[in-house]
RNA sequence: UGGGGAUUCGUCUAAUGGCAGGACAACGGACUCUGACUCCGUAUGUGGAGGUUCGAAUCCUCCAUCCCCAGCCA
């Protein structure tokens, strides 16, 4: 795996372009300190490895601090399963945040005081109207809301009331605390916006039962980033509306710093969707098995699936970071773990179609071992031994009784080359009473190991496993999750799942494997030559029959030629 | 005229008044004991209309299209 500083070498984008002036300017005292704010309410997926690679990133290369904070505002849907996943995956991502690990939690004594501080000064109040009439006070999109009714309340009154909030005097969704702003500002977010409310009968998962009134997200985000020195505060394009709000709170209590928050747009990828809400929905009805199903588009899926950290950081370079809404091609993430991957992963060989192949001339009790390179341009990574004999197994793919000249592989009558082992000669093509392939029936040319026939050319390689030396196990074949490449464009009336792709997975039970694959290890990936690259499933390791995921196909020109149609 | 944001090859992204460049994808070829890798080559773009300027993707005006906002979610 290539190193994080060698594979991040970042071309600038306009967040790095603020800083360097921020830097020049001497803004922050010439500091940097960014974070990664998540909430604990599900697994990160690949959009937050933009955002982590940004953050961490820009600390890195500034020279500055990046810290890892939990927004846990919302104890309802926050758990501890998230919490810890996530922090195993910005670890697993290469990034280290030391001692600053926090939680917005943390912060909910300060929070509050600082709430009091509001409200003294007359720029928060507790108001009493209930859910539905908040939202008809509030006006729409063209016309301005209305004050609520408690919006003058007199200073003692919302200090005590908010007290008792908190001391647990009411219940649930009886009263909130509220900014008081602005009910006719056109952004709607600044109509006295909600900053407390009540949360009865939950177990935070930070705070336990200390707490029933818990800060909402606009409020506790600046103060967040504002204690912890934070100086530039990275989030997406859908909080740009939410700045004005952020500086307001900044601007209106007592504290000694002001984060710059800057917004970039979240990413997108063709053939998958990249929401947590939508995620959640595919693991808790079922569609997939889970958070770290190797079809999600998840840090944990994806790891599982074979994608390397490198690859995700490579992926996350390429993409840039703008403030345009786009839908990165998934050819481009494809390209990403290929390149990692032919580097680094082994070579070994698997039969995936398996058809039984007899070499007739060659003896029923012999077999011999013959070496072959782990890789064909890294001698460093040594050879092994393949194990030949009289019996092995091809893939079905590999032969056709008649075919053009375009189709380099075995046919009747003509010769092949087994890859590291000699070459071949189809003599005869058995079947069954169907009419199925189910044998064929070769010679060798014993002089064609290591080195060309004479006389002739020999223009197709095939890989084959020794019948009865080959392993047999399992392999999962992935393929898109959804069959729109935008996935979360849905019909009228429609639901994102019905753009599921019923083919996603394809499971083989029948596959051979080389006798080297017996001593694979977890989270190393292999090149199944001519086939793609495969690893270890992490879940099933360790089990019999072995169980191997295709991370990704190797690139197939002789799909598309034979889609193209003979030329 | 609610408010906020965006628009450059098919896709992602540079250029910050001075030669529109890169990556991915595509196409063609070379090489090959992986139809992989690698190498060489080709084509493709400033949303539209005006204006300022010696010179505009960049500045101004108007237009079009797309995205976000009416949670006691983040």
């Amino acid at each position: 795996m290539s190193d994080l500083n060698q594979s991040d070498n970042t071309p600038t984008n306009f967040i790095r372009q603020i800083i360097d002036k921020d830097l020049e300017q001497g803004k922050h005292d010439g500091r940097v300190h960014t974070r990664f704010p998540p909430e604990p309410n599900g697994y990160l997926h690949i959009g937050h490895a933009k955002s982590i690679v940004l953050n961490f990133g820009i600390a890195r290369d500034y020279q500055g601090l990046c810290n890892l904070r939990f927004d846990d505002t919302n104890p309802h849907k926050e758990n501890m399963e998230f919490v810890e996943s996530i922090q195993q995956d910005v670890r697993w991502l290469g990034y280290d945040w030391q001692d600053r690990l926090f939680y917005a939690s943390d912060y909910f004594q300060q929070l509050y005081d600082f709430a009091v501080e509001l409200i003294n000064a007359g720029k928060a109040y507790v108001c009493d109207l209930d859910g539905e009439q908040m939202r008809a006070y509030r006006g729409t999109l063209k016309e301005p809301g209305q004050e609520s009714p408690y919006r003058s309340r007199s200073v003692e009154e919302n200090l005590d009331l908010f007290a008792r909030m908190k001391a647990g005097d009411f219940a649930d969704g009886e009263r909130v605390l509220r900014a008081r702003i602005d009910m006719a500002s056109p952004n709607m977010n600044m109509r006295d916006p909600t900053l407390y409310r009540i949360r009865h009968g939950v177990i935070h998962h930070q705070t336990g039962e200390a707490w029933c009134i818990y800060p909402m997200y606009d409020y506790t985000h600046p103060v967040s980033d504002a204690l912890e020195g934070i100086t530039h505060s990275l989030c997406t394009l859908e909080f740009e509306d939410h700045r004005p709000l952020y500086d307001w709170v900044l601007d209106n209590i007592t504290i000694p710093s002001h984060p710059q928050q800057i917004e970039f747009s979240r990413l997108n990828i063709e053939y998958t969707v990249l929401s947590k809400r939508k995620l959640t929905q595919l693991v808790d009805e079922g569609f997939v098995e889970g958070w770290d199903d190797p079809r999600m588009p998840t840090i944990a899926g994806m790891k599982r699936r074979g994608y390397s950290a490198a690859s995700i950081r490579e992926f996350c370079r390429r993409i840039g970071i703008t403030k345009s809404d786009g839908l990165v091609e998934i050819g481009m993430l494809e390209t990403c773990i290929r390149e990692d991957l032919d580097a680094n992963a082994p070579r070994r060989m698997a039969v995936m179609h398996p058809l039984k192949l007899v070499i007739e001339n060659y003896p029923e009790d012999q077999q011999e071992m013959l070496e072959a390179a782990n890789h064909p341009k890294d001698e460093s990574m040594g050879v092994r031994q393949i194990p030949f004999s009289r019996e092995i197994i091809i893939d079905q793919a590999d032969f056709r009784e008649q075919a053009n000249k375009k189709f380099k592989r075995l046919v009747t009558g003509g010769e092949v080359r087994l890859r590291n082992a000699y070459v071949i000669k189809c003599e005869e093509v058995v079947k069954n009473n169907q009419g199925d392939i189910v044998e064929l029936r070769c010679s060798y040319d014993p002089e064609t190991l290591g080195k060309n026939p004479e006389g002739r050319k020999v223009r197709g390689v095939i890989h084959w496993v020794s019948a009865k030396h080959g392993v047999k196990g399992e392999v999962r074949l992935y393929d898109r999750l959804f069959k729109q490449a935008n996935a979360d464009k849905v019909e009228e009336g429609g639901r994102f799942t019905d753009n599921l792709n019923p083919d996603s997975l394809r499971t083989l039970t029948e596959c051979y494997f080389e006798p080297a694959l017996a001593d694979a290890e977890v989270e190393q990936a292999y090149q199944f030559e001519r086939e793609g690259y495969f690893i270890l499933d992490s879940v099933e390791a360790g089990r019999q029959p072995m169980v191997f995921n295709r991370v990704i196909t190797l690139r197939d020109s002789w799909a598309k030629i034979e889609k193209g149609g003979a030329k």
